[in-house]
DNA sequence: TTATTAGATAGACGTTTATCAATATGTTCA
DNA sequence: TGAACATATTGATAAACGTCTATCTAATAA
């Protein structure tokens, strides 16, 4: 899994998370992602690989396109373990519970 | 209050999360995390100043020292808006419950 | 006031990183 | 097979950042 310190990083930059913000709740394919942002085709490719190898979004290709989602449980996670390492008077079993039906 | 992006900026740095841990719970003195870290005394001023502007850390002069503390309810904050943008499936108002007494 | 100690600030340096243009890879379709 | 399209990779460049040494400021004590 992650450390907090990579999952800090990699969620350390505002088009990246931007793009998780986009990948939130829909799955989108890349072209569709560069349209949704300032940034060149290549950019996009590369915060999305960023992404991938953090286990943060996953891709399936379809075709030619390949279509990205988020991973919240992988967020949930790691935010979880930030709040365990910072804040563990806090802490609380709860905040890692399984999503609403 | 912080952004998710500046939050996740201050945070993404070795040494600042190694400081964070030791301010955990408890106070200490900028002498103190210098024997506590691999860095010079002014790296560590250096990312004291990032913090408490931040407002994850605050610190108290006595005398000569400046003792630093985290602001766990901070760190508590910034999760839970981290997950609430990145995983609202995931999101429950537990999280951010008082801390146990 | 002067010396000493704790912490902050300034400036320089090397590394990392986000970005782009150009090109390569991979997939579909004629 | 070859053309067209979607995405990934490469290489270059500029900006951001972490670190250090040197120095400055602030507070206590002789």
């Amino acid at each position: 899994m992650l450390t907090p310190i990579a999952f800090a990083k990699v969620i350390a930059d505002e088009t990246r998370q931007q793009i998780m913000s986009m990948l939130c709740c829909q799955q989108l394919c890349v072209s569709d992602i560069v349209e949704k942002t300032a940034v060149s085709q290549p950019t996009v490719s590369h915060h999305l690989n960023i992404l991938r190898e953090a286990g943060l979004v996953s891709g399936d290709r379809v075709g030619k396109q390949v279509f990205y989602t988020l991973n919240q449980e992988a967020v949930v996670s790691c935010c979880g373990q930030l709040v365990q390492n910072f804040a563990p008077n806090y802490i609380n079993v709860e905040m890692i519970a399984a999503p609403e039906a």
